[in-house]
DNA sequence: CCTAATTGTTATAGTAAGAGTAACATATTT
DNA sequence: AAATATGTTACTCTTACTATAACAATTAGG
């Protein structure tokens, strides 16, 4: 599943957990509403369990819960809970044989460039919340 | 081949090719400087021949060229002649068998956002030419 | 005109990554 | 104890990628 995917699948389930709030949904139900797979949406959702975006409860009448206002979710914390891997990175994995070690300066340099290029696309996120999506959307939160 | 390491090996070449300029360089000449292998510089370097960026030229004492002054060269031309897709693209192939088509909002709203995303990356790249790079790089550049 | 050398493009083989799903351990309620 | 969730790992299949090779197209020089 690429970044984006896992980003839009994630906003989706997040957006329909805002819709039904305060009731716990589990991965099935979830799943039956946005089309995607309950074992990946498991997968997502427990990832933003652990950086505290939804409450997951196991076991019978278990599933999973908002646990922020979505005023106050933003994309970029979305976007950090399901990808360690930055969105725009360099390969340097190239063992070139060139007797000339000036690819390490190269690199150097690109990683350097893309490492800002990242801090521009995780700013832009971090001023978009699930609310102004919703909004958006128009699609109304039942979140208290 | 990556979109970043396509990128950094477009740029060693044409740095090469500025320092040696005006010599023609062929592509196991500059293989064997920058690491990269021939076969892939040449499909890099044909397509920057198509954009104006360097000239090619076939036959015996042939090679590679230099065809714009390295202060005119910039890092998103560079990036747009050898990469038509997106830096950060959605995949909306998934066909879910959800009953609710607001999924098509969603991919909507994700394509428009990193739509805007790849509007930032580019007028980034806009603003650094090859003089920028080879200049932290501390290469000369040997175009007249 | 023939040969050598080079780019341009396509193909190929081997490897890696990804998607989608399944399986099962863990946890919780009744 | 049984039923039902999540959490995590594993598995299969397909797709994509990497690196290289092969060869057609093109050009210079004798």
């Amino acid at each position: 599943m690429s970044a984006s995917t896992k980003l839009s699948s994630s906003v989706k389930a997040l957006c329909f957990l805002a819709e039904t709030h305060p009731i716990p949904k589990t991965s099935r139900e979830i799943a039956e509403k946005t089309g995607i797979n309950a074992s990946k949406l498991r997968q997502l959702l427990s990832m933003l369990a652990k950086t505290r975006i939804v409450i997951s409860e196991q076991g019978t009448k278990g599933g999973f819960l908002l646990q922020k206002d979505p005023k106050k979710i933003h994309l970029q914390e979305i976007y950090c809970s399901i990808e360690d891997r930055k969105a725009f990175h360099l390969n340097v994995t190239q063992g070139n044989g060139s007797s000339d070690d000036s690819n390490l300066d190269f690199n150097t340099y690109f990683l350097d460039l893309f490492s800002a290029i990242q801090v521009d696309i995780e700013e832009k996120m971090r001023n978009i919340s699930l609310e102004n999506i919703m909004n958006q959307l128009k699609i109304k939160s039942k979140f208290k």
